[in-house]
RNA sequence: CGGGGAGUAGCGCAGUCUGGCAGCGCACAGCGUUUGGGACGCUGGGGUCGGAGGUUCAAAUCCUCUCUCCCCGACCA
């Protein structure tokens, strides 16, 4: 492709909406531009990025059987209420209504439509298993889409599907898909590990999250060096340590004024804050008997240097989601915002969800639902018992890994990939079944997997780049070479010979990028760099008079010469050895 | 949804407080000189100052309403 025919436009200044560097560098080299929030046109070398990493994935999706099929965009508000999500999801689906008054979503995933799809043509256990996969837009309307194509609300997903006759057959196909996932990250020249997940939505048994590690990340993980421990914050269990039990002590009320913080109550009683209890007010909208939803106020308990992790207790109460309580609600219910405790409260009004350390701690320190007053010697069980006791509480750096004890450590994540375990939630619903030996309906247990291709584009650029642009992994950049032209108008002579190497390398099949634009040295090695092609070839008088074509490796920098009649087989070599480089990075990963 | 910030040419910004011809740099076009790491000179094109309403002789500037975008949080299949 000839520069001075291509459309694109490389910015010099930074755009001041951008903060994030894969946000700033893809403006920058002309690979997108920004609509809206979240929405993005893609120019031709963004879309030819996007197009080489869409090829992996169905490379690697049809290596483990998968099938590519299309579905639609606009589907019908009926699948969803099969399902229930309809109702379930919130503001994130968008809906709209057809001319005749029909509601329509745009989908934002296609558990629904696939698994109608599945039921319908499916018929026979001598069907099964299948793997159907497509590359497909979703939109998701994002309360806040952020970081240039990090989090966005309209984009390409890979979505894979897989149906099975029963769980054994799912558990025995996951760790295919989850290889498979490694395999698509190391060719898109990213580093990423996997996790433990949570089902969330989705519902299911189990999930893995596929994240590449960078402080961009939205996700904190919690990471063991013993034992390779990895889970996502969301889900992610510690070891708890339980402080030695003591005799119970009579319960007292202690003046506490203008202290309303765990710190604070814990300075001026000169207790540790594990020694306190936390009291934290939620509103939960939960499952009503009618199809709708109602509100329930959830009241939780957790040691006070532990912090409440939503997600337990969402999947805990089996809630839709969850909201702060406001003061009033909090009045309503007989606490005190900043001096609560579940010592006198309308127990009939809240469900009251305590922490499974809370039982194991004695004498703690909470409040007396009274401003300006705590209780002494708050004791489980004696002094209150809940309705709920179990693991609430949000696994932080240096708590103890759950399976070998090793302090966990905090890292930040971007979420390129997940793979679930999804059972027969969907197939239920859909009715999706299928005739086994014995001539019996069993719904298919199903198994999903998915992949943003944006997503993916923007973490390999987060995680490779420098201060003068984008260092692209050879498999995924928009062309192979970027051959540099220094020849001016006034040299006729070189400015034939740049063009008889041009055609040897179109001839060769070499993706190259040739800067034939009027412009002077300076600029050209700018934008070569900003746009980070893994080779840059450079051809000017100096070397074409000693029959020398200057070759340079963006990523390592390193610069060395070919002669004029072997760039071909030059070229090739040096581009035999990125995509080695890349092939080595394969780091055998065992799913467990 | 809560908190903070910003909308003036394709990009980066000044001008707004204190109302008085809509500017600067980059980019773009023409001509000339240049030509191996973001050249120089001259000339030129490009604007509903986010939108609507109001105040005023006069509004980018003051007032009211509104839309959009960014960041933090909440949220996130």
């Amino acid at each position: 492709m000839r520069m001075s025919k291509l459309f694109f436009q490389t910015l010099r200044e930074v755009p001041a909406d951008a903060d994030v560097a894969s946000h700033r560098l893809m403006l920058r080299a002309g690979l997108v531009r920004q609509v809206a929030a979240g929405i993005f046109d893609f120019l031709p070398l963004g879309l030819r990025v996007k197009h080489k990493i869409e090829q992996i994935l169905r490379e690697e999706m049809d290596a483990i059987d998968g099938q590519e099929v299309s579905l639609p965009v606009v589907q019908p508000a009926e699948l969803w209420q099969r399902t229930g999500r309809w109702q379930a999801i919130g503001d994130d689906l968008a809906r709209l209504k057809d001319r005749n008054g029909r509601d329509m979503v745009l989908g934002m995933t296609h558990e629904e439509v696939i698994t109608e799809m599945a039921g319908g043509v499916i018929n026979s256990y001598r069907q099964l298993p299948q793997m159907l996969y497509q590359i497909q837009t979703k939109f998701r309307d994002e309360p806040r889409p952020r970081g240039g194509l990090i989090r966005v609300r309209e984009f390409t997903m890979k979505d894979a599907y897989s149906f099975h006759t029963d769980f054994a057959d799912l558990d025995a196909y996951y760790p295919d898909v989850y290889q498979a996932y490694f395999n698509i990250f190391r060719r898109a020249g990213l580093q990423v590990i996997a996790v433990e997940s949570d089902t969330g939505m989705m519902g299911g048994t189990m999930a893995h999250e596929f994240m590449a590690l960078t402080p961009i990340g939205e996700d904190t993980l919690l990471l063991c060096d013993g034992c390779h421990y990895a889970a996502n914050r969301q889900i992610a269990t510690f070891v708890k340590q339980a402080a030695p039990a003591e005799d119970a002590l009579p319960l007292e009320e202690v003046e506490t004024p203008h202290v309303n913080t765990i710190a604070a109550l814990a300075e001026f009683l000169g207790v540790p804050e594990s020694r306190t209890a936390k009291a934290i007010f939620q509103v939960a909208e939960m499952d009503g008997d009618d199809g709708k939803s109602r509100e329930q106020f959830v009241f939780v308990v957790v040691r006070g240097d532990m912090e409440l992790n939503e997600t337990k207790l969402t999947n805990a109460i089996g809630a839709r989601r969850l909201r702060p309580a406001t003061t009033d609600e909090i009045k309503a219910i007989g606490a005190e915002p900043g001096y609560g405790s579940p010592v006198g409260i309308d127990r009939a009004k809240v469900l009251l969800v305590v922490d499974d350390l809370i039982p194991q701690s004695s004498n703690l320190v909470a409040g007396a639902n009274k401003e300006g007053w705590h209780y002494k010697n708050v004791n489980y069980g004696r002094d209150y018992t809940a309705d709920l006791v179990l693991d609430v509480v949000a696994a932080a750096e240096g708590h103890g890994c759950p399976v070998c004890g090793e302090p966990l450590t905090a890292v930040r994540g971007v979420e390129v990939g997940n793979i679930f375990k999804l059972g027969t939630k969907y197939s239920e619903a859909m009715d999706a079944v299928y005739l086994d030996e014995n001539g019996e309906s069993i719904p298919m247990v199903m198994g999903c997997y998915g992949i943003g291709s944006g997503r993916l584009i923007a973490s390999v650029i987060e995680t490779s780049n420098d201060e003068n642009g984008i260092i692209w992994p050879v498999s995924i950049a928009p062309y192979e070479v970027h051959l540099v032209s220094l020849a001016t108008p006034k040299q006729p002579e070189i400015v034939a010979k740049v063009e008889e190497v041009y055609a040897a390398l179109q001839a060769a099949g070499i993706e190259v990028l040739y800067d034939d634009r009027d412009e002077r040295a300076g600029v050209k090695f700018n934008d070569a760099d900003l746009l980070g092609l893994p080779l840059r070839l450079t051809m000017g008088k100096r070397g074409v008079e000693n029959g020398i074509v200057e070759m340079k490796n963006r990523r390592t920098g390193e610069g060395s010469e070919l002669a004029l009649d072997a760039v071909v087989s030059g070229l090739r070599a040096a581009l035999d050895a990125e995509r080695a480089l890349i092939a080595a990075t394969v780091v055998p990963e065992k799913m467990g």
